[in-house]
DNA sequence: GTGAATGCAAAAGCTTTGCACTCGA
DNA sequence: TCGAGTGCAAAGCTTTTGCATTCAC
């Protein structure tokens, strides 16, 4: 269903995924919400990140484990290390991958993209190379 | 670990595997590879799915439900339709993907680049023009 | 006031794991 | 032979859901 009514919970946790970039999952979301609504339920978490996600407001990342969110909604391309897991935002426009699809395929119905590389972030780089 | 020995369950995993462009999730293969193999265990189905991960034998695909394996490894996108569920591959290069995130973001170690394009399959495309 | 949203807790997937046994190299 | 691989079953984790209650509109 359509989101009806804004309530202190669906804020806070709007709010908390707007005030990092570290792309966390549903757990470290209901932890942080707690500080702010303590009587939250991990239930509600999940309930509201799957109105937001169905509203465009935040986007659901497939990588693996846990689903991760993200409140960054522009389409950008993410990096997943494949060392500790971390999921950083790359600047990389994603301009012509959609329309590519649509002119290689006017079969199906192409809507959005999702490009993810696999590889290290800094830190993990940094700790194989030496 | 690497894989050491190439039983017979693990062999039908595959063929079961390679025989399908369907992507299909561990307990299709399982229904399927027990047809040929009645004494194998899911257990082994998913263990054996994640040593040909590993191997570089097959891929893994996060799409939202179960983890999806594809045994074309080959690079290439695929179509996740939003309202069945179906995984299609898409026939379109990756050329350059890689290199213009290495060339963005030299501070990461950019490995292998993943596509996917949200949509509708042509079944759920004609189903929703009409 | 009213029903959308919540809290709680149970249940439902999906996947992993410990252990004793098997069998491929 | 002998340890990698298997079968079984229990456990682990993430996510969903039923239901009574609450509260935003």
């Amino acid at each position: 269903m359509a989101i009806k009514r804004f309530t202190r919970q669906r804020r806070a946790v709007l709010e908390v995924l707007r005030s990092t970039r570290s792309h966390p999952d549903a757990a470290w979301i209901y932890q942080e919400v707690k500080k702010r609504v303590p009587s939250i339920s991990l239930g509600t978490v999940y309930r509201t990140l799957d109105a937001l996600t169905r509203e465009g407001m935040v986007i659901a990342l497939h990588t693996g484990g846990a689903t991760r969110y993200d409140a960054f909604t522009e389409p950008h391309p993410h990096l997943v290390c494949r060392r500790c897991g971390a999921v950083l935002d790359l600047d990389l426009a994603l301009d012509g991958l959609v329309e590519a699809a649509r002119a290689a395929h006017p079969e199906v119905r192409v809507e959005r993209a999702w490009l993810a590389f696999e590889g290290l972030c800094p830190d993990c780089a940094r700790a194989l190379a030496s």
